[in-house]
Parts: structure tokens; sequence; C-alpha cells
DNA sequence: TGCCAGGCCCTCTTTAGGGCCTT
């Protein structure tokens, strides 16, 4: 598969707007099954942090004002991924976020998003639930921090992606997984996903 | 004043409702 770029933002709340905006982003790029390249900051914004959302992920006011200004922040994290294609945890969320820092910066997302929950979803019925701390147990995969942190959460996802990935390739017998296949896979209605798995390894 | 996401997915469904998932 080629190179991917798998992200994931902390926020002050759930829907970004002038009260909601990131306080921390990751990137991890992902190349020849491992993590070949990280990037991680706090972002300063100005924005209130709710004492929820400091308890969830241990990000405080005080730590956010020593934190590098958000556009800097957004601009060096969107240089950092150029243009790969990106993959989040409930990436809906994380996409409304990426497009709304990056357009307060002036600048457009290029590339599109896939998603590892409804990836799960699909390819991980079996599984507890789809939460990306669940399914990682769940995997055995390593643990990577403190969940609900950006780079921990990110490691996560990716560490998850490549397990579903592999799974592709030796359970289903798919040869050419791209970033591409990932995007159809998410959006086959999860009731044919085995004949979409049977289309793509015959592909 | 009071409200405050939204797309996906399942089912006791499709003229709907509620849980999941992200912070």
């Amino acid at each position: 598969m080629e190179p991917i770029a798998v992200i994931d933002f902390e926020t002050t709340g759930i829907s970004p707007g002038q009260s909601c905006r990131a306080t921390e982003i990751a990137a991890v790029i992902v190349e020849d099954g491992r993590i070949v390249g990280r990037f991680q900051s706090l972002m300063k914004t100005g924005v209130w942090v709710p004492p929820f959302i400091e308890n969830l992920t241990g990000i405080s006011n005080a730590m956010l004002h020593a934190a590098p200004p958000a556009d800097e922040v957004m601009e060096a994290v969107a240089e950092f991924v150029g243009d790969i294609p990106l993959v989040a945890h409930n990436a809906s969320f994380d996409q409304k976020f990426w497009d709304a820092e990056l357009a307060l910066i002036r600048r457009q997302r290029r590339q599109t998003f896939a998603c590892s929950m409804l990836l799960a979803r699909r390819l991980l019925p079996q599984a507890p639930n789809h939460k990306l701390g669940t399914l990682n147990s769940w995997a055995r995969l390593p643990v990577t921090g403190k969940a609900h942190r950006a780079m921990a959460d990110a490691e996560m996802a990716a560490n998850l992606t490549l397990f579903m990935t592999g799974q592709l390739r030796d359970q289903h017998g798919i040869q050419a997984i791209s970033h591409n296949l990932l995007c159809r896979l998410q959006k086959v209605p999860a009731a044919k996903i085995g004949e979409a798995l049977k289309l793509a390894r015959n592909a």
C-alpha cells in the first residue's frame, strides 16, 4: 500500500466553532507496514478547555497557554502530511476539525480520509465494540501511551489500520490494498462486506 | 429563552427511533 497519514485531534468539544477548537494534533506516516514518521504538537487557540475535557485528555488550560499558536502548528502539520492520503478513527470527527483548522489559515485539504472505525465495523464485527482503545486491546496491539492524547491515539489507529490491512491480505487474499480500496470498503453496506471482499480478491 | 454534531447502522424499520463513535 502507498504511504498513509494517520491523524488524531484532541479538541475542546465535539463540533468545531468559535467555542470549540483543536488543542492537540498528531500525525504518523505509515509505510511498508510500519510507522516511519511522527508529528505531534499542542496548539494554542485561546479557547477555554472545560474541566470534563481536561480530565479526559489531561490537556489543561495552563499547558495550552505555553503551546505554540494553532496557525503555526497547522501550517507545520499540513506540510508534514503533504498530499498523503489520510486515515482517522471516526474520521468524520477529525475531518471536520482538519478542514476547519485549515480553513482558518486559508488552506484546503487535498486528499481523502479513510475511517478505521467504519472499516473495523465491517472487518472486525466480532469485537466487543468499535472504540479505538477496545479494538487495540482486543487485537492485542501495542500499548502506545496514554489514551486520549493525540500521539497515542494516532499510533493506535495506525496499528489498527495495519492489523486490518494484514487481515485483508492474509485472511481474505487481497493483494492490491490501497487507500482507495479502504475508502470503498468502508462504504459497503455491512451486510454485503463478504461480497465486496470477494470482488476485491478477484480484482 | 433555550437549544446546542452528525453520519452510520440496526431493528420492535422505511410515514422512525435510538445507540454508536469521536472530544
